[in-house]
DNA sequence: TAATTTGGTTTACATTATAAACCTATTTAT
DNA sequence: ATAAATAGGTTTATAATGTAAACCAAATTA
């Protein structure tokens, strides 16, 4: 019954939750939009988001805005099956 | 309305939420209770166990059963609130 | 043309988690 | 009686992680 799953820690971390909430709920998000939505700096960000794309649970594009780069993010299949165990998991430490 | 307030470091950790998960329910266990149900390694738990300690989530008493050390701990109200607080936080980034 | 801003990445450092090693005392086996 | 194993942990060393600070290139503004 109260059995404690290991929690994924790709998704056990502050920032890259609320990274993958954000992008379970808009499907496509910029980096400064995740960036103003987490209130992360644009390091820290930098790094989590790398590391989602490697785990496989986002895609990031890069292309331009007129001449400016810009980061497009999204959550793969993957990443909402990870995201969905891992909320499962959660809830039995929670209640 | 969807704003990701800080997670307490403290609870945000695998083994420390089992810890008070497990405290929440039984209001007093032992070392050996917590490690089985955990499934964590002593070391690791003593650890962790010191740190909610320290944080005044949880009260550690040491006795003796016969001859042999035993070690029980309880959850405290400030530890209680902590936990609750965590969880009404943590909904927001899992819906 | 110098300073500032945008949109990030890289790097260095501090914190954290974890396992391994260790410790003290007790119990069991020889 | 002595040695080996077990109980019930703690301490310490190392690896992994998170984060901010420093940095970079190009574009914009003063």
């Amino acid at each position: 019954m109260s059995e404690f799953k290991p929690l994924d820690p790709l998704l056990h971390s502050q920032l890259r939750l609320a990274v993958m909430s954000l992008l379970l709920s808009v499907e496509e998000a910029e980096f400064t939009f995740l960036k103003e939505k987490t209130e992360s700096t644009a390091g820290n960000l930098s790094v989590q988001l790398d590391k989602l794309e490697k785990a496989g649970y986002i895609e990031i594009e890069k292309s331009f805005r007129g001449k400016r780069p810009l980061t497009t993010c999204k959550i793969t299949g993957k990443g909402i099956k990870a995201f969905e165990a891992y909320v499962e998991n959660l809830k039995k430490y929670i209640q």
